[in-house]
RNA sequence: GGACCUUUAGCUCAGUUGGUUAGAGCGUUUCCUUGACAUGGAAAAGGUCACUGGUUCGAGUCCAGUAAGGUCCA
């Protein structure tokens, strides 16, 4: 057996196994055997050009945790992995390079040409972030990579929106969509975003063409001449049709009706109209109507019959219709001279700073334009049943909270705008009639077979035809992730795929700040698509949703390139290990909090691993390795005569963590899982355990016994502890002759439940003495109290210090018998008992009073400054426990154990005050 | 405007159905290279649990309100 090398080198070890485990094809999904669970997950898919961020490493450790922890627990565990075509921030970023390198936008090239180069930008620069992920560790089943351009996950796109269409789901519509001047696409609703911008709003007068009256507060009649109104887009005025006012506005009502000039464009005259959706209480309580570039605006112009002015070009540059002075201009630019001009003619009263909400392009960062074009929409399919499967519990959401947001939306939803007007993507299965105009299609032509053809694969006689332009919105194909990845639509590909026994899928891992963009609309297609006919259990994508956080910067920022305040999480693998960067992670991974990342945290998780190295390394010097080859093995060296209290304790501690993790996995409670594992494994074996049983392994009789403990919790330790650093865990295994022949790896073994554990030492007649952690404690706490005495004494690294201790009877032989432990562990020449108090420094420990011989002369002023502080402190305590004792509304109403609880302690608290008293008076 | 979340040690967070003297890691201070580990060990200091009120024998925990910070939707 190699011999483990003093310090734990991750580079040296992941590389090597990740290769060995791909070789023997670790992570490829079983076909279940009858009656076996399985667990499947699919991974959020990356963009395909991507790179990993700190966001991946939390987010896919989690599902690899997952993945890894069903694998150990017998299930056929099935990882799905593969990557986003994302439909604009590729394109875009191919066009940028186009233009950096070759001086050409897409149009120069056509459509054809340029998606042959994001085609090979894709094989270039493609799949790199799901390279990264195996450095991380990640057991996805790469034979079952999947990209949503990939032919077969292409047919499954087309064909959900034939089918949608053929449903009458999908319908065709002019209709005021976000759109992005820098993509020159629309966009759903869920892509922008609202932020508060600072600019400014402008007050201005709009000349009446009859000059009218008004009261003044207080009920005067001054004549009026102008409206007022105010707006932060006076670029657009050119575009205004009316001004709106409340229709109960007693201030207007009598000019409804009236006419106003338009300061700008061509002078012409609009009407005042009244419309409920004017907020009379907004500035002057008027409004300028401009139906092309508002959504309020343009609904009260449809409400009026009045035209619409399209004044904006799809860039974001004005055009004729914004009048002479501003055709050409950039938008922001013309609002500049449009408050110029208006300042001129004397139209505009003032501007003043102001904060409102802009939408903004979620990719390009802009702000978005409300812009009147034709697109597809999409009725969602199964709304009703995407809220029950939620409320009813089918989909549990964990923190549960999320399900709240969820169901909001799905109550308020809107249609989705499906088509984008870019040429990467999947492109829309319509042909239309040559000779058909597009502009003027109704709802029944839609449906008519001589003007519109919709099929996978195109009409029959295409020159006769011609394809929509419009590509769909990438989350129209993300959306059927948990099937399509399983073959479907084609039942052979779903046969090969084992698809009747993957889906649904179990676990869903994602950032809520996808819950609408794809956690809900994959339920909407699941239930839709995945099963036709089978029941609603059968047919939702998943059963639990798990929203992990997202990961920040220590000061609780986003994490950005630009900021330089995102680490690179391959650099942090150099210098902490894949293992160290999973498990320090992971401990600040609170459940349904954002994860403050903090690098500290990540070199505590690397120190771990050296502790879990050291650990093993100290047992393979401890004594020679015996058969490790199974449980069995292990229990069968167990020796029932050797078993102390530390075994026991010890033994309680590991079916408690392993009990705890079965809680934590069930809860997705990663925080606590890691800690736990810490704490076990820091506290309760190395610090205790370990270090007393190096007071055993010097006995003959107890060593082959004491071996036997230890290994037996290392192995389940690190089944434990595999899920979360898969490397070190794999390497120790072998190193420590945990694999058997023909089971090569962890993975192969089962690590059986808390109570499997428990059984099977009962099986080796190990039963556990509960009684025995309490007597363990109390030798801790003595332990703890010497070195504490010690430490006062400022002899804390003397080793050959003399204890004594003055006890009772039964407590005496209690620590007699722990002896050679305690003196290892206090760190002690020797331990006797005294028959009297001597003149020495003591402190009162659970098990007696200690007395510590350093050979120096007692100084009393010292000890009684000492020892006063000790007895202000149980006073204190004592006080506050009779208080309550004393309260008959406590002792009559307080349940038993809790009664009998604070009376022990009384007792014990005045115990220990006596003994604190007589040693101050013995002081001299 | 609506909804949700957070507030506990210098920092990051635990604290399960209310029940001892509120815990951990990191950081800080002191001491220690003795044969698993200095990527380590020992000890210590550090908290009126945001605030106000209520329920209760008992509140960090439950309820109401207030404040501050954050997120999402309009």
């Amino acid at each position: 057996m190699p011999e483990i090398s003093k310090s734990y080198e991750p580079r040296d070890v992941e590389a090597k196994w990740y290769a060995a485990w791909q070789d023997a094809k670790c992570f490829s999904a079983p076909t279940p055997a009858p009656g076996q669970e399985h667990y499947t997950i699919v991974i959020p898919p990356p963009n395909v050009t991507g790179i990993l961020h700190m966001g991946h490493v939390l987010n896919n450790t989690l599902q690899d945790a997952l993945i890894r922890r069903a694998r150990l627990e017998g299930k056929a565990a099935c990882w799905i992995p593969g990557t986003d075509h994302a439909g604009i921030a590729t394109q875009t970023m191919v066009e940028k390079h186009l233009k950096k390198t070759e001086g050409k936008g897409r149009r120069d090239l056509g459509r054809e040409e340029f998606l042959k180069r994001v085609w090979a930008w894709r094989g270039e620069k493609g799949d790199h972030i799901l390279k990264q992920l195996r450095e991380l560790g990640c057991s996805c089943d790469w034979d079952r990579t999947h990209f949503t351009m990939d032919p077969g996950y292409s047919k499954a796109v087309l064909a959900s929106f034939i089918k949608l269409f053929e449903q009458g789901h999908i319908y065709r519509g002019k209709r005021m969509v976000n759109w992005c001047p820098v993509s020159l696409t629309a966009l759903s609703d869920e892509e922008v975003e609202m932020k508060p911008t600072k600019g400014h709003i402008f007050r201005l007068q709009y000349e009446l063409v009859e000059p009218s009256t008004t009261k003044d507060s207080e009920g005067n009649i001054i004549p009026l001449t102008h409206l007022v109104l105010e707006t932060t887009r006076p670029e657009t005025i050119a575009a205004d049709v009316a001004v709106a006012v409340h229709p109960d506005d007693a201030r207007y009502t009598h000019l409804v009706g009236k006419k106003v000039w338009r300061p700008l464009g061509e002078r012409i005259q609009i009407p005042i109209i009244a419309d409920k959706a004017v907020d009379p209480a907004f500035a002057a309580g008027a409004l300028k109507v401009t139906p092309a570039h508002d959504k309020v605006d343009f609904e009260i112009g449809q409400r009026h019959g009045l035209p619409v002015i399209d004044s904006i070009n799809a860039d974001g540059t004005m055009n004729e219709f914004a009048g002479p002075e501003l055709a050409g201009m950039e938008r922001f630019a013309a609002r500049k001279k449009a408050a110029e001009i208006l300042q001129e003619r004397g139209n505009l009263i003032e501007a003043k700073p102001y904060e409102n909400n802009v939408g903004y392009s979620q990719r390009a960062g802009v702000p978005i334009e409300p812009r009147l074009t034709q697109q597809w929409w999409l009725r969602y399919p199964r709304v009703e049943e995407a809220k029950a499967v939620v409320r009813d519990g089918l989909i549990q959401m964990h923190p549960e909270r999320w399900s709240k947001v969820y169901l909001n939306w799905l109550e308020n939803i809107q249609d989705w705008c499906i088509s984008r007007q870019l040429w990467w993507g999947h492109r829309i299965p319509v042909w239309y009639a040559k000779g058909v105009d597009r502009e003027k299609l109704t709802e029944a032509d839609l449906r008519d077979p001589k003007k519109i053809h919709v099929s996978l694969d195109g009409p029959a006689d295409p020159e006769n035809w011609t394809q929509e332009d419009d590509v769909l919105d990438t989350w129209a194909s993300s959306w059927l992730w948990p099937f399509a990845t399983l073959g479907w639509p084609d039942a052979e590909a779903q046969a090969k795929a084992n698809f009747s026994h993957f889906y649904p899928t179990t676990t869903l891992a994602t950032g809520a700040d996808i819950i609408f963009f794809w956690v809900a609309r994959m339920i909407m297609a699941g239930l839709e698509f995945a099963k036709p006919g089978a029941s609603i259990q059968e047919r939702i994508p998943f059963k639990h949703v798990y929203f992990n956080g997202i990961v920040r910067d220590k000061q609780g920022g986003k994490m950005s390139k630009t900021l330089g305040n995102s680490p690179d999480p391959l650099d942090l693998i150099v210098k902490y290990g894949a293992d160290g960067l999973r498990f320090g992670l992971l401990q600040i991974a609170p459940l349904g909090q954002d994860v403050k990342f903090d690098e500290d945290r990540i070199e505590s998780g690397k120190n771990f691993c050296n502790k879990l190295w050291n650990a093993c390394r100290f047992r393979q010097m401890s004594g020679p390795m015996s058969d490790n080859s199974s449980l069995s093995a292990i229990l069968a060296r167990l020796d029932a005569r050797q078993l102390d209290d530390d075994d026991h304790a010890l033994f309680a501690a590991l079916l408690e963590v392993q009990a705890l993790l079965e809680k934590c996995f069930a809860d997705f409670e990663f925080a606590a899982a890691t800690q736990g594992l810490y704490t076990f494994f820091y506290s309760d074996f190395c610090d205790w355990y370990v270090e007393v049983a190096k007071a055993r392994l010097a006995d003959p009789a107890a060593r082959d016994h004491v071996l036997a403990v230890q290994d037996l919790v290392i192995r389940q330790f690190l089944l434990l502890f595999e899920p979360f650093a898969p490397f070190i865990t794999e390497e120790l295994w072998t190193l420590l002759g945990y694999n058997v022949a023909g089971t090569k790896f962890l993975q192969d073994a089962r690590i059986g439940t808390a109570e499997d554990l428990r059984g099977a030492l009962a099986g080796r007649s190990v039963h556990i003495d509960t009684a025995a952690a309490g007597r363990v404690a109390k030798l801790k706490a003595t332990v703890t109290l010497a070195r504490q005495l010690k430490a006062d004494k400022a002899v804390a690294q003397k080793r050959d210090v003399l204890f004594s201790v003055v006890a009772e009877d039964a407590v005496w032989t209690a620590l007699e018998s722990a002896s050679a432990k305690f003196t290892r562990l206090a760190g002690a020449a020797s331990l006797a008992r005294a028959a009297s108090a001597p003149a020495l420094p003591a402190i009162v420990t659970p098990l007696g009073t200690l007395y510590l011989d350093t050979g120096v002369k007692v100084d009393a002023a010292a000890e009684r400054t000492r020892l006063t502080k000790e007895l202000e402190a149980v006073t204190k305590h004592i006080a506050g426990t009779e208080a309550r004792l004393n309260n008959e509304a406590f002792t009559s109403k307080a349940p038993p154990a809790v009664l009998e609880g604070a009376r022990k302690q009384l007792a014990d608290q005045q115990a220990k005050r006596a003994e604190l008293e007589r040693l101050l008076a013995a002081l001299v």
